[in-house]
DNA sequence: TATTGTTATACTCTATAACTATA
DNA sequence: TATAGTTATAGAGTATAACAATA
């Protein structure tokens, strides 16, 4: 016994979806490290970049992820490292808007482009065409 | 705001992998319940399934995993749920070779036919020909 | 000297329960 | 009463270091 036969999972859309998932996330870490941005952060931080005044709700009901994991990290970004500021919501009281800082948005920037050539060497073996076909094929399970 | 903006994200791959992935999970968990099968634990079952004789080693390098969390599952596979036998390897002193038992073939069988019925269910906004181009877009990358 | 399987352990990630302030 | 944000805590899941037996 040499050669494995992995031919059932390969029929499986989650067994692939996992893979790739681990391959990009291994490629991603040294490469964001830089950054001092694990994946979730790096979401966190790009969307509340594209999003000003989004609430911390908001992000976790997009990114599928529970309140209390949210908490460590924004006061994070805010009391040490300076990338956010948390401002009073305009109509909701208890609501608190995300912003990010002129630092918060350079690391944003260069954050996302790095993200994009990461992302583009682990899907180096795919043609321009099918990788915007796999982009879109993901979307529709997802979205 | 109510409306969120994901549109950079939802150019990543990685992104839409790990989102594909984390949908896959959620379903699989519930569903998998019945047969106390997480998913790499399945992932371990159906490779053994397949390849009767494989070693522990050989898991862990086909799956991405570290030899210590291997250790625990097949322990139990063995002596508490009697779905596995590990045999002296032929060629190899240290090895030892992992086969199903008649309860764990009976098991593996049911658990890849409901993974199957699984994952037809999360791939089910794609048409067929758009399910097998996805699992062959994923395999380029990860495999 | 390298590798298989193992033990013990630590670290990361994620989930649950309960609290406060406001709606 | 319901929701936003928070605290404390528990549980998965995964990773590292070191060991005995065999190659």
């Amino acid at each position: 016994m040499d050669q494995v036969d992995t031919s059932f999972l390969q029929t499986l859309v989650g067994y692939g979806a996992r893979r790739v998932s681990l391959a990009a996330i291994a490629s991603f870490l040294p490469r964001m490290a830089a950054y001092e941005l694990r994946p979730v952060e790096f979401s966190v931080l790009s969307l509340i970049h594209h999003n000003p005044g989004i609430t911390s709700r908001q992000l976790c009901s997009v990114l599928n992820i529970q309140p209390p994991n949210l908490v460590g990290m924004l006061q994070h970004y805010e009391k040490k490292r300076g990338l956010i500021e948390r401002r009073p919501h305009p109509s909701d009281g208890r609501a608190l808007g995300l912003h990010l800082t002129t630092a918060g948005r350079q690391l944003a920037r260069k954050a996302e482009h790095a993200a994009s050539q990461n992302d583009a060497q682990v899907t180096a073996r795919l043609s321009a065409a099918e990788r915007r076909t796999l982009l879109r094929l993901l979307e529709k399970i997802y979205l």
